[in-house]
DNA sequence: CGAGTGACCGCAA
DNA sequence: ATTGCGGCCACTC
């Protein structure tokens, strides 16, 4: 069974939507969220590959820590973050990520 | 077709 | 705490 990548990205892009501004969620949880529970590559590629209007930046992977595999990514998602008053420390991880972790709808 | 890659995840040593 | 390895899925060559 595969998945449909234009569904999938439809349902990142709402989730994206009404994710608030002082909070951060993971690939993981957007992927299973959506229906997805595997796709949390797809879902990286597709969130941060499409457009340039939704907060890329907030989507962190599941440690808590910034997007690793593109290059100067990281710093850039940091200063992204601090914009929304969301700190990092020097190993790239969002400060009190589980507090600041949001979940859709639960 | 098969092999390699990627803005990931989870567990084991 | 860290590193290594396999697995998941879709895309590209």
């Amino acid at each position: 069974m595969s998945i449909s990548i234009q569904e999938l990205r439809d349902k990142v892009y709402a989730f994206m939507a009404v994710l608030p501004n002082d909070k951060v969620t993971t690939y993981g949880d957007l992927a299973a969220f959506a229906g997805f529970p595997y796709a949390a590559r797809q879902v990286g590629v597709v969130a941060h590959g499409g457009s340039d209007t939704l907060p890329w930046h907030r989507l962190v992977n599941a440690r808590g820590g910034l997007a690793v595999g593109f290059p100067g990514g990281q710093e850039v998602q940091r200063q992204l973050l601090e914009q929304d008053g969301i700190l990092c420390d020097e190993n790239w991880r969002v400060i009190d990520f589980e507090a600041r972790r949001w979940r859709p709808s639960l």
